[in-house]
Order: structure tokens, then C-alpha cells, then sequence
DNA sequence: TTCCAGACTTGCGTTAGCGCAAACTCGGCG
DNA sequence: CGCCGAGTTTGCGCTAACGCAAGTCTGGAA
């Protein structure tokens, strides 16, 4: 760990109020790698060796059911902090890390967990605080599942990817990363056939734009208004 | 804090290695308090002026939406800790937390949080454990709602009840608090009219008994097919 | 003991969304 | 430059589950 940025990963969410010398001190027992896209970070049910912290690019957490279901839990920007199975009581990872994009992350060998946690209680407060975040946010999607139809879910989807990772084209808001209409499926508990007729239909609303892999949202607007389920406006 | 059985309470996962004497010093911060059944221990978007630790019967978490839906996010039983809302990064509950019988809790207030965290770290991470358990659960129940079916999803509800908290009776496991069909529907993302034909026809089948805000499970095995997708044996 | 409200049951029509299947599109590789 | 296959679109029939409505049951209050 010499040649990376300090004045980027100083301003992470997970190194909040740590000195720089604490910062130092948890930086150089860490490696960096590079994740080309499509690769893993860690897979679903691995022992958990290893943290990490991605400093670059975009994962996507996935979890695959015995019966072969696979379902987008999240999808993870620059700064999250992942595979910190400990913290939620286990000894190896619940879920897969793909890179969605070439990702950069550093990592950290498990075995420095509890050491770290211990001596900077700051970085362990705010690893925490990351885990409430994904459970307020599950929590959210449960009720969503439970309550609205599909096109809400899948509206809401979409703004949301577009807020945490969407990009300002010519267009519109570029979801920045590529995307299937199998990946939205997996993300609201849909089929690949329904998301695509919504999009669709969308596409006829000029709502969005989208192609192969790409999704583009015009009337951001108007897309909420969908995703709140006042289909007219 | 006085009249407490420390016994029980030393061996609630929230205290797991903490020492006799950091117990008391925790305890004698904390009141004791009565909830009759089906009174708030808290409600949702209340300033989160306390925290709580459920020493005796069971909670049911409940989020209301916008449009007045209501979800039930869990059931908690004796020894959970509820309420800790700066734990995810919160000043406001969440969730309304309802007794679903009359319940005994500790309660602290919330001002004493970061100072019992800092100053006991093996209790802060068993409350941050108690989150991570949560987040796994919350998690399996996205999956649950996105790939199972109706029935499968009352099924595994009521085998989660019965195993939480069900209690042996005469005629099998019964759920040892008053729940109605709307509870159920409301555990899983559907409607009490859909959980009252689902019961039926499992009564017929002899894998339950049930009644007014009552439910006996007679056949578990039967029942764990049946939430698997496997309706004949 | 009677009455009542809240819990539950059940029939019936409707529909959102699934599953299958067939066709199309397009980016990249040979 | 043409082919190939993954990603996508779209039509069609089907069904799980909802929503409504009209009951029945039951435990506790009066």
C-alpha cells in the first residue's frame, strides 16, 4: 500500500474522524488489487479471509438460492466498505462481490478485524453504521416487495441506481455501469420479460432511454411519479 | 434497578463476556419498566430518547408506510435489544415496537448510548451483532418475497414463529402470543383473506389447528415441505 | 345471559404478471 | 464483412392471488 491516493481515502465514510496517523497505521497493513469487470472480490459461502474497501469502481452483491435463483442484493459505489462478515456474526461471506465495472479495492487480511475494530473504535463505529445503512435500506425493500406492484418496484429501482451511480449524459442520467434487464429483475423480483415491457412502455412514454445493457432516464420526474404509482401525471 | 434477577440477565447475549462488575454498571444505569400488551415500548419517527432491553415477553416491530400500509419487520422475544436507533445511524425509531403480551423491559436513555458503547465494547459489539443478525435476516426475507410463492411464504412464517417462540402444547408447537391472519399477511406481503384459505386448507390436511389469534402446529415437517414447494409427501 | 364487535371464512369475478415461445437486434469475433 | 450468440422484444394463454362482498363464529363486555 504505497502508491495509492491518501487524500481520496482520507475522505471515506469509513475513515471519518480518524487521525492521520491512525489512517496510516490501518493503510499500510493493506493490499491493493485490481478487479477486472465481471470478476469476483469474494464469493457467496467462501470462508471469509479477507475486507475490503473499494476505492474504485462498482460491485454487485449477490446471493444464489439453493435452488438456483440468483438476487441482486445491492449494488456498492467507491468507498463501501465489503465483506465484513464478522461484523454480522459470520465466518464466511453470505453473499458474492462481482465487479460491475474494473474495480480497484484494498484488502485487508480478516485476522486484522478484530485487531483494528478494537484500536480505532471510530473505523469500527462507522463499519457499523454501514451495516444499520444496508439493513434500513433491506428493510426498506421489504416493504416495497410486500406493498407496490411491479412497476413501482422496478421505477424505484431504476432511480435509485440512477442517484447512487448515474451519470449526466447528453440525454439524460446515465446508469454508469453495464446493466441487463435480468439484473433489474434480479433487483425487484421480476422477471427479465416484464422489466423489458416496462421499459418499454416507458420508452413510448419518453420516460427513458435505454438499449442493450444501458438505461438512460430523461423525465427523472416523471419517472418518479410511476415509482410513487401515479401512472398519469 | 434494583429488584431485577441478574442471573437471567447476565446470560442475555447483549452481556456475553462482560465482566459482574461492568453488568452493574450498566444495570444500575437502567429502569425497569412494565409494557401491558399492546401498549408502544416506542413508536416510529419518535425522537429515539431510549433505548430498551426486552427482559420478558415478546415485541412486535411494525412499520407504517406513507400510503398506511403496515409491515410487520419481526418479532423480537426476551433478551433482544430494541430501539438502539444511533446504532444504524438514526436519531428517530424506525419502527413502532408494539408489546405483543405484556412484557418487561430495562430501559436507558439514549444519552448513555455512546458512552455504555465506548466504555464497554464487548457490549457494543453484541448490540452491533444483534444488528448484523437482523440485517441477515431482513435479507433472507427479500429473497423469500422475490422468489417464493404465497404459500411458501406463510409457511416459513409461521415455522419461524413456532421456532422463535412457539411453546409445547397438547396438540403440537402453539405460538405463544395472540396473532391474527392480518399479522400473518402482514409478516408476509399478503392479504389476511389469502392467509385465512392457506390456514384452512392446512387444517384440512392436519398440519395445523387453529383458531381466533391462535395457531398450532401439529404436523412440522409437514409444514417445512410445504415451505419448501413441496406440497405432497 | 345476551349482545356485539372484531376475527375469521368463503365464494366469485378480475387481473397483474408469469412462463413459454418465437422473432429480432446488434456488437464483436473470426 | 458476415456470422453468432447474448441480450432483448413481444404476443399469447394461464393462473396465483387479490379485492369485494356476504356471510359465520366467538370471546368478552354489559
Amino acid at each position: 500500500m504505497a502508491r495509492i491516493d491518501r487524500s481520496l481515502i482520507a475522505h471515506m465514510d469509513v475513515f471519518a474522524g480518524l487521525s492521520p496517523d491512525d489512517l496510516d497505521v490501518i493503510l499500510e497493513r493493506a493490499n491493493s488489487s485490481r478487479i477486472p469487470k465481471y470478476k469476483p472480490v469474494f464469493e457467496q459461502e467462501a470462508e471469509a479471509s479477507r475486507f475490503f474497501l473499494l476505492l474504485d469502481g462498482t460491485v454487485r452483491v449477490v446471493q444464489t438460492t439453493k435452488d438456483g435463483h440468483q438476487i441482486i442484493a445491492r449494488y456498492l459505489g467507491t468507498g463501501s466498505i465489503i465483506g465484513i462478515a464478522p461484523a454480522i456474526g459470520r465466518t464466511t461471506y453470505p453473499a458474492s462481490a462481482i465487479a460491475a465495472v474494473d474495480c480497484v479495492v484494498l484488502c485487508w487480511p480478516m485476522a486484522l478485524w478484530p485487531e483494528l475494530t478494537a484500536r480505532f473504535p471510530l473505523f469500527a463505529a462507522n463499519s457499523y453504521k454501514a451495516v444499520g445503512a444496508r439493513l434500513q435500506e433491506t428493510q426498506e425493500r421489504v416493504i416495497e416487495l410486500s406493498v407496490a406492484q411491479v412497476e413501482q418496484r422496478v421505477a424505484n429501482a431504476v432511480l435509485r441506481l440512477v442517484r447512487q451511480i448515474g451519470r449526466k449524459s447528453e440525454d439524460g442520467l446515465l446508469i454508469d455501469f453495464p446493466i441487463s434487464r435480468q439484473d433489474i429483475a434480479e433487483m425487484t423480483g421480476t422477471t427479465l420479460h416484464t422489466v423489458s415491457r416496462l421499459l418499454s412502455s416507458w420508452e413510448d412514454l419518453g420516460v427513458i432511454k435505454s438499449g442493450r445493457q444501458k438505461v438512460t432516464v430523461t423525465d427523472p420526474h416523471r419517472l418518479m411519479l410511476i415509482s410513487e404509482g401515479k401512472k398519469d401525471g
